[in-house]
DNA sequence: GTAGCGTAGTTGAAGACTGAAGTATTCCGC
DNA sequence: GCGGAATACTTCAGTCTTCAACTACGCTAC
């Protein structure tokens, strides 16, 4: 990982800051429990419905929008995908018959993803599943005040994430 | 996300048990910024030296046993990774002389994936950067409680989900 | 010793992601 | 109203990941 210096030797510039055992393992445990959750929720997800957790998010970003539809960069954005990646995404899930395409009347440029009515059903299929596993996985695992915990946590590094580096 | 319903309609088989509006908001809060996360120490770290997180990994795991080296599928544990991703990534490694594959004695199916030198060199001169950016983005951003807290609740996931399911 | 089975690891094809380059449209100043 | 810059999105080529074969070796029992 990040981690502790892979010699003892000094380094070439600034001493670098290296973590201690404790940070180290924070760190690691943060980073693992990230990855295997996201893991089993994105099999568990995928497996019973055959939609993986980053088509879901945009089935479920345009479900929540009055009219079910919204411009590809806005989705793109509300999904942490780049334009490119939901391109791609979008073409898959129109092939699927989920989303169309259709131009933005008041930008010609710009294209609405819209969801279908086949789109919402299989997102209301999923919905279930998907909660069931969160449910498993993460709530029930956790104390309330764990929680609260992993809440403030969050946020405090999205509000630096979010923010665009200078 | 996995979230509310996307209708209010009732369900199929037993009531879903529906995140309320504050479960969504930690959900997402460590949804998000876990993936921007990960995104972030990623990206800072391919693009100064050109190793993603997923390599560095490997190198790490094998910088840190005696010998430098390790059978593969041990391997691929240690990196949460399939054997055949690993596979993969190890050719990759070795087309850069930074590891090389070595017959394991004891069992003659077994590989060791082997740390050159090279390859010990580029994770000294990468570790730097990847501690530096971890700082940054993490720890710089917490307290010394929320650090805690964070290694609490990754170590309360893994225990749940390290353990195989039934 | 050899059949049958399990384990270790690799391979190949298909899908997904990335960054850069390409196309189309709008915005702005003159 | 027109040239140039900016914006919105797509496409291309390359890399990565996954899943399902596939190869090769070891173990056990006969």
């Amino acid at each position: 990982m990040p981690v502790s210096s892979p010699s003892a030797g000094p380094s070439q510039v600034a001493e670098p800051r290296w973590l201690d055992a404790d940070e180290q393992k924070a760190w690691r445990a943060w980073l693992y429990s990230s990855l295997l959750l996201q893991d089993r929720l994105d099999r568990d997800l995928t497996h019973v419905t055959g939609i993986s957790h980053a088509y879901y998010e945009i089935l479920v970003a345009l479900s929540e929008t009055p009219g079910r539809m919204m411009r590809m960069s806005e989705l793109a954005d509300r999904c942490l995908s780049s334009r490119s990646r939901l391109s791609h995404a979008v073409s898959r899930l129109e092939e699927r018959g989920w989303v169309r395409r259709q131009v933005c009347a008041e930008d010609g440029r710009g294209q609405l993803a819209v969801l279908t009515d086949e789109g919402f059903a299989a997102l209301e299929a999923a919905a279930p599943v998907h909660v069931e596993s969160v449910r498993t996985h993460l709530f029930d695992q956790l104390t309330p005040q764990q929680v609260e915990n992993m809440r403030d946590i969050g946020e405090t590094l999205l509000r630096h994430l979010d923010a665009p580096t200078p």
